[in-house]
DNA sequence: CGTGCTTTTGAATAGTATCAAGGCCGGTGG
DNA sequence: CCACCGGCCTTGATACTATTCAAAAGCACG
């Protein structure tokens, strides 16, 4: 809970603010607390009032809903240089919470200073506006693809999801997420039974090859080749800074 | 296709542009185009280029996603004051279409211009950022929904959404649109049969009256109270000019 | 070396999708 | 005016898929 060293010299260089000036910047130092989170912390809580915005410096982030009998949903999943808060943004209070899956470093911004460097850094918004325009584009092609893939499709497409934002770890084509069988269950909406079943299936077939709990994809393509059926657009990265 | 009239005496009170500058307003109008669409015609189509934004004068669209054997999964509901093609903003091609839903108009102001007004204009810039976010938060809640709800609980969902965004026509509580029942079910993620056979059950709980193709919601609390059981917090109305 | 959490498998059950067939209704042309 | 046509709505039977429940094995950590 120490407070912030400077954005100039942080480490993040996808970092939203750095699209700022470097007055703003200082300005917003000053305003800015950096915090760390363990695995399993609560970053912010659903219900918790809108205080600011958050910025992952590093770490890994589950954004979850809470629905039927509190049954958490992944409704997104953050890492470095990624927003953290900003559905949140404009509201009384998050509609969901974000829980820290390694240990992470994200600092915070209140409401009053992000507004006014809104206002007085075109670049820096106009941005902004752009990644939530991703961020619609990536949750409507989960949300879609949620409606109509069958279960088996959905394990894939979460496994594909999970490289896409936290890649493959050093030891080569294991995912880099300490996640369990139930948060894959939480991203396609399904239940643990179902995830291992299908992981089994896969395992088969030669796509993955499950190491513990560590899952490796051994054929990445093959996973993808299962969701050209739908169409599929994987949303390309977005280029934070440009 | 006629060229357009002035923002200024525009009846439509909650566009977004109006927040533009009197200065910048005129020289949007200079670069806009307000064409008229037929029911069920194309906005935009998944996979044309991106040239601009839209904005909803009047008229209801449905924004939807081509899956599985192109089956249609309306991701979105749009109506009056509303922005059309913002996912695609910033992106090379559009990844879903807009299709109007009844006769309606649409003003289209061009990438280069609405760019510019981006930065010379905060208090829109903002504004619209903040829709966005208003945008990521409904569409979050329908996604976990989705994926946790039963067919019978998402039927009762769509109904709610539609009147929500169209609310009731003036002969009382029948949905004010032009919707068949294999549109709602493209909402819910399922198929026609279903969609009839839980209208039918809403039928004999007294819950909706079908009137010929239309749909009469007798009791719309009951259908909320179906859906309290998921913790839903349905989204409040966007207050587009404060 | 328990204890608790995660993973795994099987069997029974419930929920959904699919297929097939018929009815209704509005519009069009004879 | 009436018959026909096409689109949409409706229902039933059936097959499939997914969820739930139960039980056990593996693993990490104190």
């Amino acid at each position: 809970m120490e407070n912030s060293n400077s954005c100039i010299t942080c480490v993040s260089p996808n970092c939203f603010l750095k699209l700022c000036s470097n007055e703003w910047i200082q300005l917003i130092e000053g305003h800015k607390t950096e915090t760390s989170y363990e695995k399993g912390q609560y970053v912010f809580n659903a219900g918790d009032l809108v205080n600011g915005l958050y910025f992952v410096k590093r770490g890994k982030i589950k954004v979850v809903s809470n629905g039927l009998n509190n049954k958490e949903h992944i409704v997104r999943l953050a890492t470095d240089g990624h927003v953290l808060g900003h559905r949140g943004f404009g509201g009384e209070t998050y509609p969901i919470s974000a829980i820290a899956m390694d240990d992470s470093v994200i600092c915070f911004v209140d409401n009053e200073t992000i507004s006014k460097a809104f206002f007085h850094n075109p670049h820096f918004t106009v941005k902004l506006m752009l990644f939530y325009s991703e961020e619609l584009r990536g949750i409507e092609a989960r949300m879609t693809y949620l409606a109509q893939m069958t279960v088996r499709d959905r394990v894939a497409f979460a496994l594909l999801y999970l490289k896409d934002v936290f890649g493959y770890n050093s030891s080569g084509e294991i995912l880099n997420a300490n996640i369990t069988r139930a948060d894959i269950a939480d991203i396609c909406g399904t239940n643990v039974e179902q995830v291992i079943r299908n992981l089994t299936d896969f395992e088969k077939e030669k796509l993955v090859a499950k190491e513990g709990k560590k899952i490796r994809i051994t054929n990445e393509e093959g996973l993808r080749q299962m969701l050209v059926i739908y169409n599929f657009k994987f949303v390309p990265k977005m280029h934070f800074i440009s």
